[in-house]
DNA sequence: TTCCAGGTGGCAT
DNA sequence: ATGCCACATGGA
């Protein structure tokens, strides 16, 4: 018949990739811990969909993907081929997450505590363009607006990938199609006032050329800094969110109201100056992985706590 | 009603 | 260089 037909052209569409002998990897805190926006619980419950970007050769590439983890094994099954590296290197399975660990708990008890708490967080490795608007929608916005904003920039705007899991999956729209609409457009998407901070920094980034955003982690860091921050709507905290979750840069520490908080409580450090100075000589290297450890450590105790 | 959320731009000192 | 404050939106 037709539809088996249809059916099984479909499953062939589909890729699967199994990782194994996973280490320090909790896949529930590492889409949930506020550095991602697309995956979300599916109803099976256990498993996460998202649609999740690849910048190859020049171009974006959109795939739909169910994840599944069982013990040491993850299981991903996505709507276009995606060889197995690319996966590894999105959810940073190169890095040695069991050291990195151990040395941050070396001499200080409280951070160890936060380790606990988060122990099989992983820093992705995020599309640098996707993540970029994605922030630029953070600023003074909560993680679940935050989510339905960039979800319906991708409907209105992203190309359709097809019906996954129950619901039409849309990959993240390119900075050519941002960089054309006005404000009105992205009226639906309700992104408030920072609708002309997106088309703004869009428009920069084509002046700039793609192929030399892509390229700013080559930089040393500080002028990656500054080439972020001369953005539209990327102010420092933003920056430093992309150079940890889409740079690679994992000595960024983002300061938002969460951090302050932790900060506050756990190590009794308030100024933003005082928080930087203790990350660079606490934390060294790896400061943002203990950014992320801190940042789900006080967002689990304070969803705890009431 | 007021406060808050992965802050920043613009303006006045 | 630093310190305010307005800025949409929706949930608590």
């Amino acid at each position: 018949m037709k539809k088996e037909f249809d059916l099984k052209m479909m499953e062939n569409k589909k890729s699967t990739v199994q990782i194994e002998n996973l280490e320090s990897f909790n896949l529930k805190q590492i889409l949930e811990c506020g550095q991602c926006f697309r995956w979300n619980k599916q109803e099976d419950c256990g498993s996460y969909g998202g649609v999740v970007t690849f910048f190859v050769d020049g171009k974006f590439i959109s795939t739909f993907v169910q994840a599944k983890q069982e013990g040491e094994k993850l299981s991903l099954l996505s709507s276009k081929e995606i060889i197995k590296s690319k996966w590894e290197n999105y959810f940073d399975l190169k890095t040695d997450y069991k050291t990195i660990k151990k040395n941050l708990g070396k001499n200080d008890l409280k951070i160890k505590e936060a380790i606990k708490a988060g122990e099989g967080i992983r820093i992705l490795n995020q599309d640098k363009w996707e993540t970029l608007v994605s922030f630029i929608i953070s600023q003074n916005n909560n993680i679940p607006r935050i989510k339905g904003c960039i979800e319906a920039l991708c409907q209105k705007f992203g190309e359709p990938l097809g019906h996954f899991a129950g619901t039409n999956r849309y990959g993240f729209p390119s900075p050519q199609i941002l960089a054309n609409l006005n404000v009105e457009d992205l009226g639906i998407c309700k992104l408030g006032y920072r609708a002309p901070y997106i088309i703004e920094a869009s428009k920069q980034i084509l002046d700039m050329g793609l192929e030399e955003y892509y390229r700013i982690d080559e930089l040393p860091e500080e002028e990656a800094f500054q080439k972020l921050t001369s953005l539209k709507g990327v102010g420092p905290k933003v920056a430093h969110c992309l150079l940890l979750f889409a740079f690679q840069k994992r000595k960024s520490f983002p300061i938002d109201v969460w951090i302050k908080k932790v900060m506050k409580d756990v190590y009794g450090l308030e100024e933003k100056k005082e928080i930087e100075t203790f990350a660079k000589e606490k934390f060294g290297e790896n400061g943002g992985i203990a950014q992320q450890y801190l940042f789900y450590y006080i967002r689990e105790l304070e969803r705890k706590g009431e």
